[in-house]
DNA sequence: TATTGTTATACTCTATAACTATA
DNA sequence: TATAGTTATAGAGTATAACAATA
């Protein structure tokens, strides 16, 4: 069970550089984490209030918040749905689209500079090597 | 420069899971994130509150608060320096070291059934590899 | 004067509970 | 009745600015 002792604190470090380098990258924006995932869910998505919690594992009331924030900024629009009066749909504008844009592409700039230590063949298997954990953790969701 | 174009949605998968996994066993115990590296920092550490700042990227007045609510929970405690009259020394309690010992077991049991997926040898290879990563970023510091 | 830490204030983010409107 | 969303409220987390105490 026990591989290398080394594995779990690797990872934990990478995460932090890899979230840290996000959060700098929204921050000089003015965005939180969780509103440039909030634009990173719109981008190919029009969903609902309520798709959306689910989306980014919010209440329902911390979505409206949220959208609110994101939509006095002009970033979103929301829509009452066609089929369901009771419903709201939730785009994203295009001022959000371009902000989303443009942080995403720093943002692989600075991981892509990152792994720039790693030979191309490395790298290769780097991405393989993460996305089979990836895979898998999606495949067998912890049940509690 | 570019390499493979999967490599960042990978890693970025990744350390939302390894991220993701902390958060939620922290919760577990009532403790945010922060609280939780709070507590890692002041492990092997008995720092002033300056240097708290500086170890977690947070302003003093955040850690303030952020001391007074581990401290009205019993995880650590404050000392005037010796030294410095003005200076706060901040240390964690038994309680602190317990929990903070029991998130890190959880934490690394998790992990580890993450990667499981993968053979000891791929473990190694991705330990190695993440590993080169982050030590590169901490000796070449982003100058913004 | 400079540094250490706290306080006052404001804002974001989050959840729970109560509410309105629609289904 | 049940569901979708908002509002009211409370609390954590964060920063800026002003402050007190010490260096």
């Amino acid at each position: 069970m026990t591989s290398d002792p080394g594995l779990v604190d690797a990872l934990t470090q990478l995460s932090f550089l890899v979230q840290g380098t996000l959060a700098e990258l929204a921050g000089q924006h003015d965005l939180s984490l969780i509103q440039v995932r909030l634009l990173g869910v719109l981008r190919d998505r029009e969903p609902a209030m309520s798709e959306l919690g689910r989306h980014l594992g919010l209440d329902k009331s911390s979505i409206t918040g949220l959208v609110d924030r994101a939509q006095r900024r002009g970033l979103v629009t929301r829509n009452v749905s066609d089929t369901d009066r009771r419903a709201v749909q939730v785009s994203i504008t295009g001022a959000g689209q371009q902000l989303a844009e443009e942080i995403a592409a720093r943002f692989t700039e600075r991981i892509e500079a990152a792994a720039a230590p790693l030979s191309d063949p490395e790298r290769q298997v780097l991405s393989r090597l993460a996305t089979r954990i990836v895979t898998a953790a999606v495949r067998t969701p912890r049940s509690g």
